[in-house]
DNA sequence: CTAGGGTTAG
């Protein structure tokens, strides 16, 4: 950098020097500056008497790989003023790159308009880039448009495509579009592997996440840091940890997200130890953890219920300078809350630096209703109401709450409130995996093809299971009806719908795999206890949070979630 | 000098 400032200073100093002689110096010194201080690289394009498009897109890159900033787009805004220079591909392509790691949506627009303004519309490197930036800013209808209208899909834009799908959260088309990418002939790399099998993880689609690893050997996809890590994370999602630690292990180079991977997944496992002797052992291997792997980390403490060992991690947190999150303190908050120390919990949350967010104060809630303190559990909802008035899961908790203590009249009242707003709940939905096709089951719905043979498993294993003395748990069952009608809602719980297709679709030792949109309830959780011992089948049901394995009447949860 | 990728509480 010094050579550089006397370089700068020897130019200004020699006023004789041409105009495009100072000009072509200044740009070199520009060029060199960008990547060691931007700043600087800033100030000499302004002294260059008639700088090049390539002297601002190279600024504009400078800024891009540092911190986030609005820098570019600044400086796009001086060069449309001026009219000059014009803009090329380049300049269009990072300054969307800058909307898209803002993300700036409303100058991202704008930036749309130029696009088509500048007649680059077409370029492949500008299309991707606008297309990506409508990803980044959830507009998945415009990214789709924009992706729609290009009259040539490399591997780049394809990848983008399903990426931004899977980022999204739109897990069915960013598979769907994967097929279409193959029938389309263009051949995908290890980028857009990635993708899907985030996507894959996701949806807890175990099967097709193994045809793809079959496909990543079969067609000698790079296996890199990346796609193993996504690798490892959608083994851990799917329910399948020995695989993960499997795919783990044979990893030649491993980074912090890698470990992140491996710990976080043990923790959903309810696998603590193991997470937390992977976490010793990236110590050894002097990976430096970030925040994620914390968050791993405390996690699988509270899923382990492992306070002393919390508080340990929460100081070497703190000792590596990693600043707690509000999903540290949550983590925290729920590690109080599994071991039943609300006061804890609460005092904790009073202490926090910043703000809780409505999560920390439901876990709370949620404690306050499992050790039916009615009036504590009062007082938190006030502070979730508050923050989120209209968010109808806080009234489906707060009327479960009273629904547990048998006070019908208030829970009524909270259902009136509900119903009068227009808020409807979220209905529990499991899916299974047969052949490939995922089979969505909502509570309470038969509208599967084969409802009518569910319906006759479910009638025998209801026997069954009340036959070795199942008591059904109705205060699982809000509606205030009579015992027998809460009796057979409960066996309309979704995740019974889809354990019974898995019952009728597969035989043993075929194990039965079931994701659930939420929390599975104590009921359900004692019925597939009693199902995996008498039809000896283990069972893995993904709630929300956390793996429940079931086998031989056990559940790996050991009846703490 | 340009576009797409992996880990994140409850």
């Amino acid at each position: 950098m010094r050579v550089l400032t006397q370089i700068h200073a020897h130019i200004l100093t020699h006023p004789n020097l041409p105009l495009s002689t100072l000009s072509f110096g200044l740009s070199k010194v520009l060029c060199f500056a960008a990547y060691r201080n931007v700043h600087y690289a800033k100030t000499l394009l302004s002294q260059i008497p008639y700088p090049t498009i390539f002297c601002y897109n190279t600024v504009m890159r400078g800024f891009l790989s540092q911190n986030p900033s609005p820098e570019p787009i600044f400086l796009f805004k001086k060069l449309v003023q001026r009219k000059f220079p014009l803009s090329n591909t380049f300049t269009l392509a990072f300054v969307l790159k800058c909307c898209s790691i803002l993300p700036a949506f409303d100058e991202g627009k704008q930036m749309h308009k130029h696009v088509i303004a500048s007649g680059l519309g077409k370029n492949l490197f500008v299309r991707t880039s606008l297309l990506n930036f409508y990803t980044k800013c959830e507009e998945a209808e415009l990214a789709r448009k924009v992706f729609d209208e290009m009259s040539e899909r490399n591997v780049v834009a394809w990848s983008a495509m399903i990426g931004g799908y899977a980022k999204m959260g739109m897990v069915n088309e960013a598979l769907g579009l994967f097929r279409e990418m193959q029938k389309s002939g263009i051949e995908p790399d290890g980028v857009t592997m990635v993708s899907v099998i985030s996507a894959c993880a996701m949806a807890g689609a175990l099967d097709l996440g193994k045809w793809l690893h079959t496909f990543i050997d079969k067609k000698r996809i790079k296996n890199d840091l990346e796609v193993s890590t996504a690798l490892v994370n959608m083994y851990a999602k799917c329910g399948w940890i020995q695989k993960a630690k499997e795919v783990f292990e044979a990893m030649p180079v491993k980074d912090a997200k890698a470990w992140s991977s491996m710990i976080v997944g043990f923790a959903i496992h309810g696998l603590a130890r193991e997470a937390l002797e992977t976490f010793a052992e990236m110590g050894k291997a002097k990976v430096e953890p970030n925040h994620v792997t914390l968050i791993g980390v405390l996690s699988a403490c509270a899923h382990g219920g492992l306070v002393a060992e919390g508080r340990k991690y929460w100081s070497i947190m703190l000792e590596s300078g990693i600043e707690p999150s509000m999903e540290h303190y949550g983590c925290m908050v729920d590690l109080f809350c599994r071991t039943n120390q609300i006061e804890e919990a609460h005092e904790f949350i009073n202490n926090m630096p910043i703000p809780p967010n409505p999560a920390i104060w439901r876990t709370l809630f949620v404690s306050c209703k499992k050790n039916k303190m009615l009036h504590k559990g009062e007082i938190v909802a006030n502070h979730l109401f508050q923050l989120e008035p209209h968010n109808p899961e806080n009234y489906i908790l707060l009327s479960s709450l009273y629904a547990s203590a048998s006070d019908w009249v208030k829970m009524s009242s909270v259902r009136r409130q509900m119903k009068e707003r227009g808020m409807k709940a979220i209905p529990g939905c499991s899916s299974i995996e047969i052949n490939g096709h995922v089979h969505e089951f909502v509570m309470g719905s038969w509208s599967h093809p084969e409802a009518k043979d569910i319906r006759e498993v479910l009638s025998e294993v209801s026997g069954r299971v009340q036959a070795i003395g199942h008591e059904p748990w109705i205060a699982a069952v809000l509606q205030n009806v009579g015992d027998g009608e809460k009796r057979d809602a409960l066996w309309e719980h979704s995740e019974r719908l889809a354990i019974a297709y898995g019952l009728l679709k597969t035989k043993a030792p075929v194990v039965i795999r079931v994701v659930k949109n939420l929390r599975v309830c104590v009921d359900c959780h004692e019925v597939t206890k009693s199902i995996s011992r008498l039809y000896n089948r283990e069972i893995i049901v993904r709630d929300r949070i956390r793996f429940h394995r079931f086998v031989d009447g056990e559940c790996s949860c050991q009846d703490f979630w």
